[in-house]
DNA sequence: GTCTATAGCAGGATAGAC
DNA sequence: GTCTATCCTGCTATAGAC
């Protein structure tokens, strides 16, 4: 994995710097141009290395998107890990806090969810991967723990709505920065952020079943 | 607001079909040659009616996106005018009821809220307008509602939190519908969409206040 | 592997006839 | 107001020298 030579240099900059410009103006509205001129390289770097604009799209994905989804879902068993079998309540709180507050700078957060955002609202074939790859392991992972504890009476089909709302909510806080701080009239300081955590793990635990009340964080 | 003459009739196409394309690939990815050829129109109107694209996204927002939402916050009212003093359970449902099955085709929800994801996600000069004349107003009206049951002991930033959950997730299950099809295995027909609107008012309505237990919806 | 140079095309915008 | 014709810029992609 190391980065031995120049030219692998040169391919994981042009990576980083093409996730940060799709990430923050969509694939269309970023040019080749100005991909390379960010990674310092030259033009006609990423034909040779990715073969075109789309592959280039595809492989931030491959090598950037999908392994920061693996360490946020490692963050997120870890938080689990010290309970044997965790209440539902536990479980969205971990799930939460790994999202919104996770092993990321919040610069790297906001690209994470940035980019999966504009892939949801307009899927390419990088979605195939994302789903297969990120959210349908942790959304078995995630019922998994929650049937640990209430095995008959789960529905299924309200568990995963359930998960899928807190997605909802972790990619709008991140992705709406602008109009949540209009409304709320608050920049994204470290403080407020954390107040999102607690909305959001306050917001959802209730949703999880009854069998919520009897415990605590 | 009759269209009279053939050149309102030109600039209402270029409008409808440049909402339709840009809230399907976003503003880079389509061309103004493919909204005049959509319109049916030549390719200089776009230039005579509006200036440049820029100002025909701008326009899109002002004359078919805002209305949109206005008719959307009155179904939200209509949905709350036989209460006389709703409660917070009455309240969400009628907003999920508006923004999820409201006065629309399901054609014109899903381009509602994607171009509004999008613009979300990367603010332009229109942002300013959706955040003025629809987020603002709808936000100050759903607390007014809210406050008339718990006058004293609300948290304002907490409610206008709660009310951004709910949009997230409308927004969420709007933009990402191929992913949530992948994920729950179920196609968006009536059916799913009734589901939806279910389980966004039970996931969200336990959020506002322990005074909604007292009551049904 | 990296560079320059350029082919080849699509984009937004405009001028000017009708 | 609508059209055709066209300008010019910027794009992706490639060929070929180093």
């Amino acid at each position: 994995m190391a980065l031995r030579n120049k030219t692998d240099m040169t391919k994981e900059r042009i990576l980083d710097e093409a996730e940060t410009l799709f990430a923050l103006k969509g694939f269309h509205a970023v040019s080749v141009r100005e991909i390379t001129a960010a990674a310092e390289c030259n033009l006609a770097a990423v034909n040779y290395h990715f073969g075109n604009k789309d592959n280039l799209y595809l492989e931030v994905f491959r090598s950037r998107w999908l392994p920061r989804s693996k360490r946020l879902q490692k963050a997120f068993r870890d938080n689990l890990a010290p309970y044997d079998c965790p209440t539902p309540a536990q479980v969205v709180e971990a799930l939460a806090q790994a999202f919104l507050l996770g092993p990321f700078s919040d610069e790297e957060r906001q690209r994470h969810h940035m980019l999966i955002t504009k892939e949801l609202s307009k899927p390419t074939p990088a979605l195939e991967l994302v789903v297969r790859e990120a959210m349908e392991p942790l959304t078995r992972y995630m019922i998994e723990k929650l049937r640990a504890r209430a095995p008959q009476d789960c529905d299924l089909e309200g568990t995963c709505l359930n998960i899928l709302s807190i997605f909802a909510q972790v990619l709008y806080f991140n992705f709406a920065r602008e109009a949540v701080s209009r409304i709320i009239g608050h920049e994204y300081d470290d403080a407020f952020k954390a107040r999102l955590v607690e909305h959001i793990v306050r917001f959802s635990r209730t949703a999880f079943g009854d069998g919520m009340k009897e415990t605590a964080s």
